[in-house]
DNA sequence: GTTTGTGAATAGTTTCACAGCA
DNA sequence: TGCTGTGAAACTATTCACAAAC
């Protein structure tokens, strides 16, 4: 089933089996099946299975899953083998978290810089980076900074949108609960943490 | 089209339509036709129609969505009228984030409790509420606390979720990337942050 | 024996087009 | 005229079952 457009849905995936993987191959392991990294991950074995073949032959009939080489795959098709750089917008409680956040980096991301409007903030050292001036918030290309995070009030989350956007950002990662407006050419992710909270009760049952 | 089994992805906008509804509410409108609605959030007109129709006649043809039932009907169908109470653990840099983030109350959410670990943090007061120890974590149920939001590191998290689900917790809003295994009656989400960040490389133009 | 890769079947979701109502 | 509500069509994703590979 190669050369076929990859379903959104497998590329949501694709993260996950990533880290079991890694999560696997750092406990020395070497090979997988599909049916002891489903369980690992919660997921059904033909789902990984029928992800993995959209990109080509991954496995090895009777064996399973090279985990060095299954990983290197997976980076290289999320591309994130380059080592992305990301931007920080907004250093408050939301901010401050992510940028002490362990988790990006196991995925190669770093975040290389930080900008708040506060003054009091501004040139104050946090995680790594020292914080900047909104206002001056630009030309991030050159520094190979291609992706935004906005942890920003929502009413300011279309202006900082914008800033990114001319400073050449190409991707954004949105904890603002509001909808924004880029080209077509910008990727938006929006994590709205109310939002997901907001759908468990309808779940749950009701005594 | 009454009588349906709701689809998960429509339960998944209904969050979003609140909102939205409760912003329009706010600025003084009294009505809202899908059309406008659907701008203001980036969503389809007959997606916010058909996912309406699930649960029955919301609409005036003609005129549009009466704003103040409409956010009466998607409290009640959503639960959150009952105004729910959460229990938070781990109350580290992401932890902390939560306990001071805005964006619960707007849904009608508190949280209620905060647990750790660390002895240093026990005893203390954050966000009005004081920290406890997890050690002594149970009998939520005779608070009302039905919700749990874990925030710990990777490698307690299960150990967490199983206390949260003897305490009485029906639903757990799960920050960890690890995959945990909890009875059926309980709905687990997670939000990983980092994985959310690693699909967007992939959408992102090459140059 | 075990496990992958995949066409075909099934299930779920979005989009359309328009009848019917205000 | 403007807008909702909804069956039907189109599209997308998941699940199955089994041939082929190790």
């Amino acid at each position: 089933m190669r050369y076929h457009k990859i379903p959104d849905e497998t590329v949501r995936r694709l993260p996950v089996y990533l880290r079991g993987a890694m999560h696997l191959s750092q406990q020395g392991l070497e090979s997988i099946s599909s049916r002891h990294l489903a369980d690992l991950l919660g997921v059904k074995p033909w789902q990984i299975r029928k992800d993995f073949s959209y990109f080509g032959d991954f496995g090895t009939p009777g064996v399973g899953y090279h985990l060095e080489s299954l990983i290197k795959q997976i980076n290289k098709i999320l591309r994130l083998d380059a080592g992305q750089k990301a931007v920080l917008v907004g250093v408050g409680n939301l901010g401050s978290a992510l940028l002490a956040f362990p988790g990006f980096g196991m995925y190669g991301f770093e975040i290389a810089a930080a900008f708040d409007v506060d003054k009091r903030k501004i040139g104050r050292r946090r995680g790594g980076v020292v914080i900047g001036d909104i206002a001056k918030l630009r030309n991030l290309r050159r520094r190979g900074i291609c992706l935004g995070i906005i942890a920003v009030p929502e009413d300011t989350t279309q202006e900082v949108a914008d800033t990114l956007v001319d400073a050449g950002i190409k991707g954004i990662l949105n904890f603002s609960p509001r909808y924004i407006t880029v080209p077509k050419r910008v990727k938006v992710i929006t994590i709205d943490i109310a939002m997901d909270l907001a759908r468990l009760p309808y779940y749950m049952p009701l005594s």
